[in-house]
DNA sequence: CCTTGTGTTCTCCG
DNA sequence: CCGGAGAACACAAG
């Protein structure tokens, strides 16, 4: 499950191996629900280009094209990956390439994007939720400014993250995972940086004092941080462009430890319970 | 039935 | 009756 630390890991990675690249052809997996004109649609805008940036915003990436006007969009949504192969990797006699154990295209290959320098770019997505997509600069810019405060940026600060809480009564939690108040914060670092900040997840925002807010927005800011330090984190699908596990998964608190013991305290059991809709993670003795 | 990210729809309240 | 907030639902597929 990317999140904003797994997606930045990939697009700190990326921008090193294709800026400059020249898009040669575009490969896409057909499927029923995608009609076969709009397949050759997205290959035709895509062939001859340059990427220019990798941008990110939440968990969204962003491949600037040389035209200045096309943008490729890619949102892996749960289990979607993106992997770079140097040309060298390439098997014997032909378009199979092996990356560590796992030979490439697999089943859950949708496309495959052949760059000048002989490497290739796999998008694979077992679930195929994710997806790309091309957009011009207006659709582009439209998109972006509905993502909330960016943790990385500077823009990013106490003051900022108070004003986006102020006077919202839903629970925390949801203000977390809202996109449009901060983005790129899924469900493990929601879970990691409440627990980190003492604060229990179905809290009502407006209930939280000012040094509650100041403690959370400390503990997003550091979770979020360490994360990236490790190369985020692999809960069962996640890889980086290399096809390498993130190492934050042993540095987890509450994320898939329900029924543990709490490793903070020492004392507390981590429950799980259901929050915002979703799965959630905490020790009652740590989170109050 | 579960899982999560996101977009849409519904309901409530002032 | 309108608008906004927030919650609930829908959907993707394994």
């Amino acid at each position: 499950m990317p999140e904003l630390p797994e997606v930045e890991t990939i697009r700190q990675d990326l921008r090193r191996k294709v800026l400059g690249s020249k898009i040669q052809h575009v490969e896409v997996m057909p499927i029923k629900t995608s009609p076969r004109q709009k397949l050759d649609h997205f290959q035709m805008q895509l062939a001859g280009k340059f990427f220019t940036e990798v941008e990110r915003v939440g968990k969204l990436l962003i491949f600037c094209l040389n035209d200045l006007d096309s943008f490729l969009l890619v949102h892996l949504k749960m289990t979607g990956q993106l992997i770079y192969v140097h040309h060298n990797a390439i098997i014997a006699g032909g378009h199979s390439f092996k990356v560590f154990d796992k030979t490439l295209p697999s089943s859950h290959t949708r496309a495959i994007f052949t760059l000048d320098n002989g490497a290739k770019l796999f998008f694979n997505d077992s679930r195929r939720f994710g997806y790309l997509k091309i957009v011009d600069r207006a659709q582009k810019e439209g998109l972006v400014g509905k993502y909330g405060l960016e943790p990385l940026q500077p823009s990013f600060t106490l003051a900022n993250f108070a004003a986006v809480c102020a006077g919202k009564k839903t629970n925390v939690k949801a203000i977390l995972l809202n996109q449009e108040r901060v983005a790129g914060i899924g469900n493990i670092y929601a879970d990691e940086a409440l627990h980190r900040a003492g604060i229990l997840p179905d809290r009502s925002t407006a209930t939280l004092s000012a040094r509650e807010i100041k403690k959370l927005f400390a503990a997003i800011q550091s979770v979020i941080g360490e994360a990236i330090r490790w190369r985020g984190t692999t809960f069962n699908n996640y890889v980086d462009s290399a096809g390498n596990t993130g190492n934050f998964s042993q540095h987890l608190k509450v994320y898939d430890r329900s029924g543990e013991k709490c490793l903070s305290c020492k004392t507390g059991m981590i429950e799980k319970t259901r929050v915002a809709g979703r799965g959630t993670h905490f020790c009652k003795v740590c989170q109050k």
